[in-house]
RNA sequence: GCCCUUGUAGUUAAAUGGAUAUAACUGCGGACUUCUAAGCCGUUAUUGCAGGUUCGAUUCCUGCCGAGGGCACCA
């Protein structure tokens, strides 16, 4: 559509003898001023030697006279163009585009033939992309940090699976570092443990799961406490790298297990499910062969340490250690061993890294670096970075023990949606499942509908919404939408085709989403979607609350329930790129 | 000190350089009693400050102020 309105003014343009212009085509934000709106009268006027207005006009009516170019937008021609029902000037010189009433009805038709591929693209089209996000440390609570990149990166993979994209979801994890050292430190001295070892901690995998982050905060506390202690936990730390000490090994295997185990659970419940799991362990000694090669060539010796000093490559980075003076490697190079090992075994196109903004300078200075050696990489790795979870009163540190768990906030989500359900006619059974879905839908949503970049003050209270501009509010919509369609298949319904003459903003905003996807794409931010699927549900509410539908005096009935159904189509794509389900009923 | 991110109604957010800055929450007021009221309708702005570029700036550039993050052996 756009593209067809952008060449049209190209022809146009050019039996004007204008060439070479930048100008753009975009959806005016009040629908009073149509469709499309160009600014291309304004970026000639110039050029031109006169006022916008004069060089808008003279467009127009070239657009609306069959003419040399042969195109007549008007006169009704093959593809364009009976979609096209009015060109006007306004303002200080746009030309707006006012679309068919044909063309809606023509939309709403197509809506409901594409179903599940409505709002697809093909900008990805035979590609593979790899999506790395969530990166959770065994041994350690998934917190509400966790919660947040993994409902970013589980968006950024539909998108980019939208779009066309063979789409690969991986998952990176500490399984070794001081981190484990101080949560098995932990667990060797906790009561339970010393009284009747591992026969004395009873629970579900999520319950043991955090009773381990309680005894890494205790191990990282203790620690601060006594020399003696931190010898130990630096004796454990390599005992665990060297499998050296039998007890330690026990603890690991068995910590390993219940903490993936946990994970795995919660990404269940999230939505998630991950094609590739990478372990630090495995990344660091391929990333030393890699900096040990390039010795000397990207990375240089000081003081004993292997660095590299990214500001002698791009003066806005900054020197950092890969292999410290010990010989160990860093986490920079593991980073460089995970990217290799990406690219040699999957050979993505593009490989995506979703993180908090903290890694934003550490992951330039890194991929510098590859790109060095492998030049071919540089264009095909990039970071989304995004702001951090914090609390009012500080920053939160699972060191500290001062987290909000991913589980406990779910918890919270999910008993405020099953005490506004509580007077609902539902089993208790469809109660715990809607709830579930509700609850998760909000989360996620408050999370996703702002940009990436700034920081989320977090309050309960007033974060997670379950009215209004929400998950819930677009999950309810979708509800009442399909309950319609479900209580006209039991009516009797004429086989009238009448089409309403007025076009309603439902319809002036449901053409719009897979222009919406493609930019959602192209900026790779998900909360475009949400904000569409925001406006989208409004005017659905609109249209709902001034329009009875499945009443006998309604001619349209036939065009109203396909127009719903065009919506509920677009609800659910849209929802399920935000990683939304939609509950039967709630 | 240098670098990155960020600053929009009382609050939380939106706005590929465009027209009268868009929503939600809160407050106040209202309608229907019908397909789910988690809904609908009405009612509030010096875009941190000062310059610059532009026909046009919340958006781009410069400086200042505030918030968060990063800068050598943590992850």
């Amino acid at each position: 559509m756009k593209k067809q309105i952008e060449k049209l003014i190209q022809e146009a343009l050019k039996s004007l003898d204008i060439n070479e212009v930048n100008f753009s085509i975009e959806h005016p934000t009040d629908f009073n001023n149509g469709d499309y709106s160009t600014n291309v009268a304004m970026v000639c006027a110039k050029q031109m030697k006169t006022n916008p207005r004069d060089l808008a006009e003279k467009i127009v009516a070239l657009l609306q006279t069959p003419s040399a170019f042969g195109i007549s937008p008007l006169a009704g021609g093959e593809n364009t163009l009976s979609i096209i029902s009015k060109i006007q000037v306004a303002g200080p010189g746009f030309i707006n585009f006012y679309l068919s009433r044909e063309f809606f009805a023509n939309n709403i038709n197509d809506i409901l033939k594409q179903k599940e591929n409505w709002g697809k693209n093909k900008i990805l089209e035979g590609k593979k992309v790899m999506v790395e996000y969530t990166d959770m440390n065994p041994f350690k609570p998934f917190h509400i940090g966790h919660l947040m990149t993994n409902a970013i990166g589980e968006s950024v993979s539909r998108i980019v699976e939208f779009s066309g994209a063979d789409t690969i979801r991986a998952n990176y994890q500490g399984d070794v570092g001081p981190h484990v050292a101080k949560a098995i430190y932990g667990i060797l001295n906790s009561k339970e443990y010393k009284e009747l070892g591992f026969k004395n901690i009873n629970g579900s995998v999520s319950q043991i799961s955090n009773w381990i982050g309680g005894c890494y905060a205790n191990g990282s506390n203790l620690m601060d406490t006594s020399e003696d202690i931190k010898r130990e936990i630096e004796r454990i730390n390599k005992a665990v790298y060297e499998k050296s000490d039998e007890e330690v090994n026990t603890v690991y295997e068995w910590g390993m297990d219940i903490t993936m185990r946990a994970f795995e659970e919660i990404y269940k419940i999230l939505g998630t499910k991950f094609d590739r799991y990478y372990m630090e362990s495995v990344m660091a000694p391929i990333g030393e062969k890699i900096v040990k090669e390039n010795l000397g060539k990207v990375f240089t010796e000081s003081d004993g340490a292997i660095v590299f000093h990214g500001e002698n490559f791009d003066k806005k980075l900054h020197t950092r250690v890969f292999m410290n003076s010990q010989g160990l490697p860093t986490y920079e190079t593991k980073e460089i061993g995970l990217t290799i090992t990406k690219f040699e075994k999957d050979n993505p196109d593009i490989s995506i890294i979703t993180t908090a903004i903290e890694q934003a300078e550490y992951m330039k200075v890194v991929q510098k670096a590859i790109s060095l050696i492998h030049p071919d990489l540089e264009s095909r790795m990039k970071h989304i970075t995004h702001g951090m979870m914090k609390f009012a009163f500080g920053k939160m540190s699972s060191r500290k023990g001062n987290v909000i768990t991913g589980q406990s906030l779910l918890n919270d989500s999910i008993s405020v949606v099953l005490e506004k359900m509580k007077d609902r006619e539902m089993t208790e059974e469809e109660k715990k499942k809607t709830s579930e879905i509700v609850g998760i839908s909000a989360l996620k949503y408050s999370i996703l509908r702002s940009s990436l970049g700034s920081d989320i003050i977090y309050d309960f209270e007033k974060s997670i919404s379950f009215e209004g501009d929400s998950g819930p509010y677009l999950q309810y919509t979708s509800v009442r939408a399909n309950s319609i369609i479900k209580k006209s298949e039991s009516m009797k319904i004429g086989d009238s085709n009448d089409i309403p003459e007025s076009i309603t903003l439902l319809e002036r905003y449901l053409y719009q989403f897979p222009e919406v996807v493609e930019h959602s794409y192209d900026k790779l931010e998900p909360h475009h979607i949400a904000t569409y699927l925001t406006e989208l549900a409004s005017s659905f509410n609109s249209f709902y609350g001034n329009t009875q539908i499945l009443v006998e005096e309604n001619k349209y009935i036939n065009y109203h329930l396909n127009l719903i159904k065009a919506f509920t189509s677009t609800m659910k794509n849209g929802l399920w790129l935000l990683g939304i389900k939609i509950p039967e009923r709630m």
